[in-house]
RNA sequence: GGGGGUGUAGCUCAAUUGGUUAGAGCGCUGCCCUGUCACGGCAGAGGUUACGGGUUCGAGCCCCGCCGCUCCCGCCA
């Protein structure tokens, strides 16, 4: 053994004991006749004496020489600090261990950049950070990231194992499916100018499990999308991905409410109330705008349509008139934003295609007594037209009335952007403030289960294509296929799509109509691509369903960080490269040569 | 593919309208210091201002290009 404990271990107990602690020198207090260097492991520090008095000179000099970060490895006499010298700041604070043996394991470089200072260290340029990642995750916050991502997981399977499932392993060599996510291609040296592709997800396989007979599977699954990336997308990721059969929509909410009961107690000690609220995807529209709600927010929508049915400003009846809504959104005491604010949210209603964003400042008027509408266009509104306002929105002094009129989902989702942009103005100037222990859980269901794509003319699926429609929406597929609702839902928390599944389309003549009839697809390509699951579903599929869950950004949430970088151990720039291998890399021309490959661009360097 | 932000010492940042030898804190090196825990004191080293062009008597600053990182839009069944 070369520790007898490890570095959060020491108390008040443990005085007059000889123990051996091993770890990096976290920080070193040169006294020049004393000196302090606390002994950092991963469960925390301790700090460490060199007495000269007691100690040989030639070990004190060593101890003198040692900097940040050299792994060493101290034995001595655990005593209780002096009076008044205790740190409250760490859990050993009360004790010390005076040195008597010194082993340097090995030294350290002088490093690129601090680990022992988390004001610094989390300031510091995140590409030194991925470069020198090792060190990064040395820090412990990064460590205690780790350490949560792996609690949850393993709450998951043991959550998962009592609940009755499998976890099955799915292929991570497959084959192209292009309908979803552009996907990583591997060339196959076996067979000549064919190629796997990487998973976007095990989709298709767990639905094939169904048809196995595994009836309760999950998997910890590893996908990959070639597709460029945000804060909260890596090109390899993971799901928490699951599938069962014989059952029906409650079945996952239930399921997946109690998951999530038993992540939250486990990484946080929360107790999380179930059953979860549930929205439709209508209601989360008109309500907020968006699909994934944050409804800590507030600031709900108002509807307006009829109140300015027959309005002289022509911008929103005419709106109306062409079959559209009006809907308005009370930015509560924004009354203050800048131009440049302003400016920025004409921007965003813009870029969905709105010819402006009508606002209306609510503020004290010249008088100082009066409360004043300032706004270019509350001249052409009617006594009835501002008693609606006032009321559905309920304005005050102090509030920014933004409106949206236009055909009904691009008002919702106009609204919806400024909405949240509104919410980060507020944040800013202290004027919200969201507790970090609350999450607002929320299903959104009843989504459409197809979306009309207007540049090829045809209809696509919301989902995926094997999302089942609801029952009694059936008949409209081939006659009215934009009223039917699939069989999807998404769990939502703090306005973050945690994930989404659905009950799946186990009929093989039911899956062949949505395919060639309602999405259009050749029956030859159906066959190609698809042609072993309907194949399967022929052979006695059960009724099945499931969802996926972000593993990443559930640990995000959890570790209350923005980006999903901050809880992998190794992740990729924005560009997709490794900063600390350097990869991608090229290959020797006999690699290509194996795989049958010859390449059209210039080679680099 | 498009838009925004950013790049100055090892790190975090500053540098007035384009004007002297590009500064500060931390870190580093050396010396001093026996109760520190952001130890303290004294001294010192450390710069291709990401990179390549251009304008100018003169560029960290202005212009063009390019690269990295980052955020957003498109994209992500």
């Amino acid at each position: 053994m070369k520790r007898t404990q490890h570095c959060n271990e020491l108390r008040p107990a443990h005085i007059g004991q000889m123990v051996t602690l091993c770890g990096w020198v976290h920080s070193r207090r040169d006294l020049g006749g004393l000196i302090f260097i606390d002994v950092r492991d991963r469960e925390g520090r301790t700090q460490t004496v060199f007495d000269p008095s007691d100690l040989p000179k030639e070990l004190f000099e060593r101890a003198a020489a040692l900097r940040s970060e050299c792994v060493v490895r101290v034995t001595g006499k655990v005593r209780q600090r002096p009076a008044g010298t205790n740190n409250p700041k760490i859990p050993t604070g009360e004790v010390e261990v005076m040195v008597k043996e010194l082993e340097v394991l090995n030294v350290a470089d002088v490093l690129p950049f601090p680990v022992d200072d988390p004001e610094v260290a989390s300031k510091v340029n995140e590409e030194l950070r991925l470069k020198y990642r090792y060190l990064d995750l040395r820090r412990p916050e990064m460590a205690r990231n780790l350490r949560v991502r792996s609690k949850v997981a393993t709450a998951t399977r043991v959550f998962m194992d009592e609940q009755g499932f499998l976890e099955v392993e799915t292929p991570t060599l497959f084959k192209s499916t292009p309908e979803g996510a552009r996907e990583f291609l591997v060339p196959c040296r076996t067979n000549p100018g064919l190629f796997y592709a990487l998973p976007q997800s095990p989709q298709q396989f767990k639905q094939i499990l169904m048809v196995a007979g595994v009836e309760k599977y999950f998997q910890l699954a590893r996908c990959y999308r070639d597709e460029d990336l945000r804060a909260d997308r890596q090109p390899e990721f993971t799901q928490i991905d699951i599938e069962m059969s014989f059952i029906e929509r409650e079945d996952i909410y239930a399921l997946i409410e109690g998951l999530l009961q038993r992540v939250w107690k486990t990484a946080l000690n929360i107790d999380v109330p179930v059953p979860f609220k549930r929205l439709t995807f209508e209601e989360a529209l008109n309500r907020y705008g968006i699909d994934k709600p944050d409804t800590r927010l507030g600031m709900e929508l108002a509807d307006l349509t009829e109140d300015f049915r027959a309005s002289k400003f022509k911008v929103f009846s005419g709106a109306v008139a062409a079959g559209g809504v009006v809907k308005a959104l009370n930015a509560k005491g924004l009354a203050c934003a800048t131009q440049s604010q302003i400016e920025t949210m004409t921007e965003y209603a813009k870029s969905f295609g709105a010819k402006g964003l009508a606002y209306i400042k609510v503020e004290k008027g010249a008088d100082g007594a009066t409360v004043e509408w300032k706004s270019p266009i509350v001249k052409f509104f009617n006594d009835a037209e501002k008693a609606a306002l006032a009321k559905k929105l309920a304005i005050e002094e102090g509030d920014l009335i933004l409106f949206a009129a236009d055909q009904w989902l691009n008002a919702c989702e106009i609204l919806g952007k400024i909405r949240l942009y509104c919410a980060d103005v507020l944040k800013t100037q202290g004027k919200l403030t969201i507790p970090t222990d609350r999450f607002d859980f929320l299903w959104v269901v009843d989504f459409p289960l197809l979306s009309f794509d207007k540049e090829q003319n045809r209809w696509y699926s919301s989902h995926h294509p094997f999302t089942a429609p609801v029952a009694e929406d059936i008949p409209m597929l081939k006659t009215d296929p934009k009223k039917v609702r699939g069989q999807h839902y998404d769990i939502v928390v703090n306005g973050v799509e945690l994930g989404g599944g659905s009950i799946r389309i186990h009929q093989p003549d039911v899956q062949k109509t949505v395919f060639e009839e309602v999405l259009q697809i050749p029956p030859e390509m159906v066959k190609a691509r698809f042609g072993y699951m309907l194949e399967a579903f022929r052979f006695g599929a059960p009724p099945h369903g499931g969802i996926a869950l972000g593993f990443d950004r559930l640990i995000a949430i959890l570790c209350n960080t923005a980006s999903i970088r901050d809880v992998i151990a190794f992740p990729k720039t924005a560009k997709g490269t490794c900063l600390m291998t350097d990869s991608p890399g090229s290959v020797e021309p006999k690699q290509l040569r194996d795989l049958h490959l010859e390449l059209k661009v210039a080679k680099k360097e």
